[in-house]
DNA sequence: GTTGAAAGACCTAGTGA
DNA sequence: TCACTAGGTCTTTCAAC
């Protein structure tokens, strides 16, 4: 449940592989100054008990036509279980749709929005986000420039 | 450039791993009915150019005591390059701090925020953020649940 | 751009210390 | 946790198509 049941040697490879996971082993073994036999039971563990969700590659979204991010505040009619859940199960299909959160505060959700330009954004909110029920209202906002963008949380 | 360059074989490694960089090159060969030799290539090419920025680890945020997420807004007083700079330049630093994004609109940065739980976020708040020069004001909306949260785009 | 083959590096499980 | 071993798999390169 806790970081507690990690000790440095698994901190200090969560740390490695959050930054860069094509380190094999042995070159993680080198750094830590372990052998490798323990680097790889360290891993397989950490990935067993799910500190370790995945491995994934990061994409430069620029050059695969993703440039315009949006942050989308949404505001629904009401907050019953069905509608908040209604909401959730549909926004989520939108291939458009890279993160929904549900929020505290005066709106329920902030979605980030990935698509290629501003035209593309609009005909998703026209076509797509706008056509779901129970909206109230949607407000929008462009990102100018990514000052910082990290995956890796500090450890 | 733009998607353009890559063809389907390209965007078809992209899109696998994109959600699991574990694959081999044997494995997506096999997927993609294509030799060894040429996912290896491929994959090197996009690597080089750019399109792969890396291969991370991702990380179950709860199980290393980042439960909270908070998305805060961020007002400065003026909007001269020195002032966007100096808050870039200084909010960076905070390892509290996984994102920042310069917006358009009625504010002027999006933060997002990882921390341990509430009491974090107000030491990181009134020791980190809020003595950073010209800032007018910070509005701080918190993360109650994660209905979806996804780092691949669709190709 | 693609292929198969071949050498070398790495992974993985197991043993014993 | 470590060192060592050994089989199997993967990576990487290259000549050739």
């Amino acid at each position: 449940m806790s970081i507690n049941n990690l000790d440095p040697t698994d901190t200090a490879i969560l740390q490695l592989l959050q930054h860069n996971a094509e380190l094999s082993n042995k070159e993680i073994s080198y750094k830590l100054h372990k052998s490798i036999a323990t680097i790889h039971e360290r891993v397989k563990r950490l990935k067993e008990q799910g500190y370790i969700k995945r491995i994934v590659a990061i994409l430069d979204r620029k050059k695969i036509d993703r440039s315009l991010i949006a942050f989308s505040h949404v505001l629904l009619n009401d907050h019953t279980a069905a509608t908040l859940d209604a909401f959730e199960q549909e926004v989520v299909k939108f291939t458009e749709v890279m993160e929904c959160f549900q929020m505290t505060g005066t709106f329920d959700f902030i979605l980030r929005i990935a698509t290629s330009d501003m035209e593309a954004y609009r005909l998703f909110y026209r076509n797509k986000l706008a056509t779901l029920p129970n909206i109230t209202t949607v407000q929008s906002f462009f990102v100018l420039s990514e000052t910082k963008s990290e995956t890796a949380y500090p450890l």
